[in-house]
DNA sequence: TAGGCCATCTGGTCCT
DNA sequence: AGGACCAGATGGCCTA
């Protein structure tokens, strides 16, 4: 069924067949052959004897699996990097009570309403605040269909936060947001029930 | 037990 | 050449 790993545990690129790993990581791998050819063909045999590379095979096996080694190190750095910064998001996001922590795509898409609705909870504060005692102005016709739910790219003109041009750092009144911030919280959860 | 979520490994590609 | 990024594959764990 799966060709890749057939071809993979076939040849080269073994895993952990080898027991050593000491020096593992010492060797700046230097220049070798290509790394860890994946489907090398070496099936063309050339006419001339082509010269053997000073490096045993074994030794190339070895420079292989610590760079490959590395790398791996590299990749789950990078993820665990990456899931940190996902859990500072999840830290700033409202939490529920009794919520499960939220998976990683909940994660991004809550943050991306919850930044819309915070958006356009500002928009209209200023609306409100431009044309005073003009009628209420309750979220009504930007907020998005309940059946388009919370891929909010849908309706009207924001459909993202694009609007939203103050960089979040430089709020004119800070002391003010944490009322926004209730009223998108309120305003994502009525408008988004999907999530919720 | 099936399905969802996740961590990890891996090879390929792009960038510096 | 080496690192970063990406996507596919795989196996483990958990829950309905």
């Amino acid at each position: 069924m799966d060709p890749v790993y057939s071809d993979i545990d076939s040849n080269s690129c073994d895993f952990f067949p080898h027991t050593d790993d000491e020096e593992s990581r010492g060797g700046s791998a230097s220049p070798g052959s290509s790394v860890c050819a994946p489907r090398s063909p070496q099936a063309e045999q050339p006419q001339k004897k082509r010269r053997r590379s000073r490096r045993s095979d074994a030794t190339v096996q070895v420079l292989k699996k610590n760079r490959r080694m590395k790398a791996n190190d590299r990749e789950r750095n990078r993820m665990h990097n990456l899931n940190d910064a996902l859990d500072e998001l999840r830290g700033v996001l409202p939490a529920f009570p009794d919520e499960t922590k939220l998976t990683k795509i909940e994660t991004l898409r809550f943050a991306h309403n919850y930044i819309w609705a915070l958006s356009e909870t500002i928009r209209i504060a200023d609306l409100q605040a431009g044309k005073t005692g003009d009628g209420p102005l309750l979220l009504r016709s930007e907020a998005p269909s309940p059946g388009s739910s919370w891929s909010s790219s849908g309706s009207s003109s924001s459909s993202s936060p694009s609007y939203c041009a103050s960089s979040p750092g430089s709020p004119s009144a800070p002391e003010d947001y944490s009322y926004l911030q209730q009223d998108a919280l309120f305003a994502f959860r009525s408008f988004v029930p999907g999530i919720y």
